[in-house]
DNA sequence: AGGTTAGTTAACTGTCAAGTAAAATAACAG
DNA sequence: CTGTTATTTTACTTGACAGTTAACTAACCT
Protein backbone atom coordinates (compact mmCIF):
# COMPACT_ATOMS: atom_id res chain seq x y z
CA UNK A 1 0.00 0.00 0.00
CA UNK A 2 1.58 3.34 -0.97
CA UNK A 3 2.20 5.72 1.03
CA UNK A 4 -0.64 8.46 -0.51
CA UNK A 5 -2.63 5.59 0.43
CA UNK A 6 -1.78 5.40 3.93
CA UNK A 7 -2.51 8.90 4.07
CA UNK A 8 -5.77 8.79 2.40
CA UNK A 9 -6.73 6.27 5.05
CA UNK A 10 -5.93 8.48 7.71
CA UNK A 11 -7.99 11.79 6.22
CA UNK A 12 -10.90 9.98 5.38
CA UNK A 13 -10.74 8.73 9.22
CA UNK A 14 -10.35 12.00 10.17
CA UNK A 15 -12.90 13.65 8.43
CA UNK A 16 -15.56 10.66 9.37
CA UNK A 17 -16.24 12.06 12.65
CA UNK A 18 -18.65 15.05 13.15
CA UNK A 19 -16.43 16.11 15.80
CA UNK A 20 -13.18 16.73 13.90
CA UNK A 21 -15.26 17.70 10.78
CA UNK A 22 -16.77 20.61 13.06
CA UNK A 23 -13.15 21.39 14.58
CA UNK A 24 -11.77 21.52 10.56
CA UNK A 25 -14.75 23.81 9.82
CA UNK A 26 -14.06 26.02 12.49
CA UNK A 27 -10.35 26.21 11.61
CA UNK A 28 -10.64 26.99 8.07
CA UNK A 29 -12.50 29.97 9.35
CA UNK A 30 -9.34 31.32 10.82
CA UNK A 31 -6.43 29.24 13.52
CA UNK A 32 -7.69 28.59 16.97
CA UNK A 33 -6.19 27.35 20.41
CA UNK A 34 -7.60 23.75 22.14
CA UNK A 35 -9.95 25.42 24.37
CA UNK A 36 -11.07 27.48 21.72
CA UNK A 37 -12.22 24.40 19.37
CA UNK A 38 -13.69 22.86 22.37
CA UNK A 39 -16.37 25.07 23.55
CA UNK A 40 -18.84 24.26 21.14
CA UNK A 41 -19.01 20.53 22.15
CA UNK A 42 -20.13 18.44 25.20
CA UNK A 43 -16.69 16.63 25.59
CA UNK A 44 -14.00 16.99 28.06
CA UNK A 45 -10.93 18.31 27.20
CA UNK A 46 -9.22 15.23 26.62
CA UNK A 47 -10.80 13.79 24.44
CA UNK A 48 -10.72 17.08 21.79
CA UNK A 49 -6.90 16.86 22.58
CA UNK A 50 -7.05 13.70 20.88
CA UNK A 51 -9.21 14.63 18.32
CA UNK A 52 -6.90 17.54 17.43
CA UNK A 53 -3.93 14.64 17.83
CA UNK A 54 -6.05 12.43 15.28
CA UNK A 55 -6.03 15.80 13.00
CA UNK A 56 -2.95 16.12 13.17
CA UNK A 57 -1.71 12.38 12.45
CA UNK A 58 -2.79 13.33 9.29
CA UNK A 59 -1.71 16.39 7.98
CA UNK A 60 -4.47 18.13 8.12
CA UNK A 61 -3.59 20.49 11.22
CA UNK A 62 -0.41 21.72 12.29
CA UNK A 63 0.21 23.16 15.80
CA UNK A 64 3.02 25.76 16.93
CA UNK A 65 3.35 26.47 20.33
CA UNK A 66 2.40 30.33 21.86
CA UNK A 67 3.06 30.63 25.72
CA UNK A 68 0.77 28.03 27.44
CA UNK A 69 -1.59 28.46 23.91
CA UNK A 70 -1.37 25.63 21.02
CA UNK A 71 -2.86 27.18 18.50
CA UNK A 72 -4.02 24.40 15.71
CA UNK A 73 -3.58 26.09 12.11
CA UNK A 74 -5.19 24.13 9.49
CA UNK A 75 -3.17 22.98 6.33
CA UNK A 76 -4.98 23.06 2.78
CA UNK A 77 -2.69 20.17 1.52
CA UNK A 78 -4.04 17.29 2.44
CA UNK A 79 -7.88 18.28 2.31
CA UNK A 80 -7.07 18.98 -0.88
CA UNK A 81 -5.49 15.45 -1.38
CA UNK A 82 -8.77 13.72 -0.42
CA UNK A 83 -10.90 15.92 -2.84
CA UNK A 84 -8.37 15.62 -5.51
CA UNK A 85 -8.72 11.30 -4.77
CA UNK A 86 -12.66 11.80 -4.99
CA UNK A 87 -12.80 14.21 -8.35
CA UNK A 88 -9.98 11.98 -10.09
CA UNK A 89 -11.22 8.62 -9.32
CA UNK A 90 -14.97 9.14 -9.32
CA UNK A 91 -16.45 11.55 -11.83
CA UNK A 92 -17.76 8.14 -13.65
CA UNK A 93 -15.60 7.11 -16.29
CA UNK A 94 -18.42 5.63 -18.42
CA UNK A 95 -19.72 8.87 -18.86
CA UNK A 96 -16.25 10.30 -20.34
CA UNK A 97 -16.27 6.99 -22.55
CA UNK A 98 -19.92 7.69 -24.01
CA UNK A 99 -18.74 11.41 -24.94
CA UNK A 100 -15.48 9.81 -26.65
CA UNK A 101 -18.00 7.30 -28.43
CA UNK A 102 -19.65 10.06 -29.78
CA UNK A 103 -17.11 11.90 -30.53
CA UNK A 104 -15.08 8.81 -32.31
CA UNK A 105 -18.44 8.36 -34.40
CA UNK A 106 -18.42 12.02 -35.13
CA UNK A 107 -15.01 11.79 -36.66
CA UNK A 108 -15.44 8.78 -38.62
CA UNK A 109 -19.03 10.33 -40.02
CA UNK A 110 -20.49 6.84 -40.63
CA UNK A 111 -22.24 4.33 -38.74
CA UNK A 112 -20.66 1.71 -36.58
CA UNK A 113 -20.71 -1.53 -36.76
CA UNK A 114 -24.14 -2.78 -34.49
CA UNK A 115 -22.40 -5.34 -32.41
CA UNK A 116 -21.58 -4.57 -29.20
CA UNK A 117 -18.56 -1.97 -27.29
CA UNK A 118 -16.12 -4.39 -25.80
CA UNK A 119 -17.00 -2.12 -22.69
CA UNK A 120 -19.41 -4.60 -20.10
CA UNK A 121 -21.30 -1.88 -18.93
CA UNK A 122 -23.58 -3.88 -16.46
CA UNK A 123 -23.88 -6.29 -19.00
CA UNK A 124 -23.15 -10.38 -18.62
CA UNK A 125 -20.03 -11.33 -16.62
CA UNK A 126 -18.27 -13.90 -19.15
CA UNK A 127 -15.38 -14.21 -17.44
CA UNK A 128 -15.93 -13.36 -13.51
CA UNK A 129 -13.86 -15.66 -11.90
CA UNK A 130 -10.16 -16.23 -12.54
CA UNK A 131 -9.81 -18.99 -10.06
CA UNK A 132 -6.34 -17.07 -8.73
CA UNK A 133 -8.04 -15.98 -5.37
CA UNK A 134 -7.18 -18.50 -2.45
CA UNK A 135 -10.57 -20.32 -1.22
CA UNK B 1 -26.76 15.43 14.46
CA UNK B 2 -28.41 16.82 10.94
CA UNK B 3 -29.34 13.89 8.81
CA UNK B 4 -26.51 15.08 6.24
CA UNK B 5 -24.44 14.99 8.96
CA UNK B 6 -24.75 11.22 9.67
CA UNK B 7 -24.68 10.83 5.76
CA UNK B 8 -20.93 12.48 5.78
CA UNK B 9 -20.03 10.17 8.49
CA UNK B 10 -20.96 7.06 6.84
CA UNK B 11 -19.90 8.34 3.47
CA UNK B 12 -16.07 9.29 4.63
CA UNK B 13 -15.96 6.34 7.25
CA UNK B 14 -16.56 4.07 3.76
CA UNK B 15 -13.90 6.33 2.01
CA UNK B 16 -11.26 5.75 4.82
CA UNK B 17 -10.80 2.13 3.49
CA UNK B 18 -8.40 1.23 0.95
CA UNK B 19 -10.83 -1.95 -0.59
CA UNK B 20 -13.53 -0.11 -0.48
CA UNK B 21 -11.78 2.71 -2.07
CA UNK B 22 -10.11 0.45 -4.84
CA UNK B 23 -13.99 -0.93 -5.61
CA UNK B 24 -14.97 2.52 -5.68
CA UNK B 25 -12.31 3.12 -8.29
CA UNK B 26 -13.36 0.19 -9.83
CA UNK B 27 -17.19 0.62 -10.06
CA UNK B 28 -16.13 4.46 -11.95
CA UNK B 29 -14.68 2.75 -14.78
CA UNK B 30 -18.37 0.75 -14.92
CA UNK B 31 -20.78 -1.43 -13.48
CA UNK B 32 -19.08 -5.25 -12.17
CA UNK B 33 -20.12 -7.95 -10.14
CA UNK B 34 -18.96 -8.77 -6.96
CA UNK B 35 -16.99 -11.32 -8.16
CA UNK B 36 -15.22 -9.46 -10.55
CA UNK B 37 -14.58 -6.33 -7.60
CA UNK B 38 -13.43 -9.43 -5.49
CA UNK B 39 -10.64 -10.22 -7.96
CA UNK B 40 -7.83 -8.43 -7.05
CA UNK B 41 -8.05 -9.11 -3.42
CA UNK B 42 -6.79 -11.47 -1.38
CA UNK B 43 -9.87 -11.43 0.39
CA UNK B 44 -12.30 -14.14 1.09
CA UNK B 45 -15.92 -13.18 -0.69
CA UNK B 46 -17.78 -12.14 2.72
CA UNK B 47 -15.48 -9.78 3.46
CA UNK B 48 -16.08 -8.50 0.23
CA UNK B 49 -19.46 -9.15 0.68
CA UNK B 50 -19.55 -6.61 3.80
CA UNK B 51 -17.64 -3.86 2.41
CA UNK B 52 -20.20 -3.63 -0.36
CA UNK B 53 -23.11 -3.26 2.49
CA UNK B 54 -21.24 -0.41 4.02
CA UNK B 55 -21.27 1.49 0.32
CA UNK B 56 -24.17 0.55 0.04
CA UNK B 57 -25.85 1.57 3.56
CA UNK B 58 -24.20 5.38 2.57
CA UNK B 59 -25.26 5.10 -0.81
CA UNK B 60 -22.58 5.40 -2.61
CA UNK B 61 -23.69 1.97 -4.66
CA UNK B 62 -26.37 0.36 -5.45
CA UNK B 63 -27.35 -2.76 -6.62
CA UNK B 64 -29.73 -4.46 -8.62
CA UNK B 65 -30.51 -8.42 -9.36
CA UNK B 66 -29.82 -10.11 -12.99
CA UNK B 67 -30.26 -13.92 -13.07
CA UNK B 68 -27.96 -14.92 -9.98
CA UNK B 69 -25.48 -11.58 -10.29
CA UNK B 70 -25.62 -8.55 -8.17
CA UNK B 71 -23.98 -5.82 -10.83
CA UNK B 72 -23.02 -2.77 -8.86
CA UNK B 73 -23.28 0.39 -9.62
CA UNK B 74 -21.38 3.63 -8.39
CA UNK B 75 -24.01 6.55 -7.79
CA UNK B 76 -22.20 9.99 -7.81
CA UNK B 77 -24.34 11.79 -5.13
CA UNK B 78 -23.00 10.88 -2.20
CA UNK B 79 -19.40 11.29 -3.77
CA UNK B 80 -20.26 14.78 -4.69
CA UNK B 81 -21.57 15.34 -1.41
CA UNK B 82 -18.64 14.63 0.26
CA UNK B 83 -16.65 16.92 -2.14
CA UNK B 84 -19.04 19.60 -1.82
CA UNK B 85 -18.22 19.49 2.34
CA UNK B 86 -14.56 19.40 1.82
CA UNK B 87 -14.72 22.12 -0.69
CA UNK B 88 -17.16 24.75 0.74
CA UNK B 89 -15.59 24.37 4.19
CA UNK B 90 -12.11 24.06 3.51
CA UNK B 91 -10.91 26.56 1.32
CA UNK B 92 -9.45 28.61 3.55
CA UNK B 93 -11.84 31.24 4.54
CA UNK B 94 -9.05 33.48 5.93
CA UNK B 95 -7.58 34.14 2.80
CA UNK B 96 -11.43 35.29 1.21
CA UNK B 97 -11.47 37.55 4.13
CA UNK B 98 -7.54 38.70 2.96
CA UNK B 99 -9.11 39.27 -0.58
CA UNK B 100 -12.49 40.51 0.94
CA UNK B 101 -10.44 43.38 3.09
CA UNK B 102 -8.60 43.98 -0.21
CA UNK B 103 -11.42 44.44 -1.84
CA UNK B 104 -13.22 47.02 1.03
CA UNK B 105 -9.91 48.81 0.98
CA UNK B 106 -9.98 48.76 -2.48
CA UNK B 107 -13.28 50.62 -2.92
CA UNK B 108 -12.89 52.89 -0.01
CA UNK B 109 -9.58 54.03 -1.74
CA UNK B 110 -8.45 55.48 1.76
CA UNK B 111 -6.41 53.78 4.58
CA UNK B 112 -9.04 52.41 7.26
CA UNK B 113 -8.34 52.44 10.89
CA UNK B 114 -5.09 51.07 12.56
CA UNK B 115 -7.31 48.55 14.91
CA UNK B 116 -7.15 45.29 14.99
CA UNK B 117 -10.05 43.44 12.55
CA UNK B 118 -12.06 41.30 14.97
CA UNK B 119 -11.07 38.41 13.46
CA UNK B 120 -8.52 36.70 15.37
CA UNK B 121 -6.10 35.36 13.55
CA UNK B 122 -4.27 33.21 15.86
CA UNK B 123 -4.02 35.78 18.21
CA UNK B 124 -4.22 35.93 22.31
CA UNK B 125 -7.30 33.88 23.33
CA UNK B 126 -8.88 36.47 25.31
CA UNK B 127 -11.82 34.78 26.21
CA UNK B 128 -11.05 31.09 26.00
CA UNK B 129 -13.62 29.61 28.62
CA UNK B 130 -17.41 30.65 28.64
CA UNK B 131 -17.97 28.09 31.56
CA UNK B 132 -20.63 26.42 29.86
CA UNK B 133 -18.91 22.92 29.64
CA UNK B 134 -19.22 20.46 32.52
CA UNK B 135 -16.19 19.56 34.12
C1' DA C 1 -33.88 -33.85 -8.81
C1' DG C 2 -28.85 -32.94 -8.45
C1' DG C 3 -25.00 -30.11 -9.21
C1' DT C 4 -22.71 -25.69 -10.06
C1' DT C 5 -22.14 -20.77 -9.77
C1' DA C 6 -23.08 -16.26 -7.35
C1' DG C 7 -23.69 -14.15 -3.33
C1' DT C 8 -25.29 -13.49 1.59
C1' DT C 9 -25.97 -14.41 6.59
C1' DA C 10 -24.43 -16.03 11.13
C1' DA C 11 -21.25 -16.54 14.67
C1' DC C 12 -16.91 -15.68 16.32
C1' DT C 13 -12.29 -13.33 17.09
C1' DG C 14 -8.92 -9.67 17.28
C1' DT C 15 -8.01 -4.94 16.81
C1' DC C 16 -8.71 -0.18 17.12
C1' DA C 17 -11.05 4.08 18.15
C1' DA C 18 -14.06 7.15 21.22
C1' DG C 19 -14.94 8.62 25.50
C1' DT C 20 -14.04 9.29 30.51
C1' DA C 21 -11.56 10.54 35.16
C1' DA C 22 -7.38 11.43 37.40
C1' DA C 23 -2.89 12.91 37.32
C1' DA C 24 1.07 15.10 35.06
C1' DT C 25 3.39 18.81 32.32
C1' DA C 26 4.11 23.60 30.88
C1' DA C 27 3.95 28.43 31.10
C1' DC C 28 2.49 32.39 33.24
C1' DA C 29 0.85 35.65 37.51
C1' DG C 30 1.15 36.91 42.15
C1' DC D 1 7.27 29.34 45.85
C1' DT D 2 2.15 28.93 45.24
C1' DG D 3 -1.60 29.04 42.56
C1' DT D 4 -3.98 29.30 38.06
C1' DT D 5 -4.72 28.34 33.26
C1' DA D 6 -3.94 25.45 29.15
C1' DT D 7 -3.18 21.11 27.46
C1' DT D 8 -1.49 16.39 27.43
C1' DT D 9 -0.72 11.69 29.19
C1' DT D 10 -2.19 7.49 31.45
C1' DA D 11 -5.28 3.89 32.38
C1' DC D 12 -9.48 2.10 31.63
C1' DT D 13 -14.27 0.84 29.58
C1' DT D 14 -17.10 0.39 25.77
C1' DG D 15 -18.51 -0.19 21.20
C1' DA D 16 -17.72 -0.58 16.36
C1' DC D 17 -15.44 -2.76 12.61
C1' DA D 18 -12.35 -5.98 9.61
C1' DG D 19 -11.72 -10.44 8.70
C1' DT D 20 -12.48 -15.44 9.06
C1' DT D 21 -15.07 -20.11 8.47
C1' DA D 22 -19.28 -22.55 7.94
C1' DA D 23 -23.72 -22.72 6.50
C1' DC D 24 -27.36 -20.85 3.82
C1' DT D 25 -30.29 -18.81 -0.26
C1' DA D 26 -31.01 -17.99 -5.10
C1' DA D 27 -30.65 -18.76 -9.90
C1' DC D 28 -29.05 -21.37 -13.50
C1' DC D 29 -27.85 -25.95 -16.22
C1' DT D 30 -28.56 -30.78 -17.50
Amino acid sequence: MSRTDERLDATFTALADPTRRAIVAHLARGDATVNELAAPFAMTLPGISKHLKVLERCGLISRTRRAQFRPCHLEGDALETAMNWIETNCRLWSERFDRLDEHLRDLRQDGPSPREQARPDSGAPEDAQDGGRPG
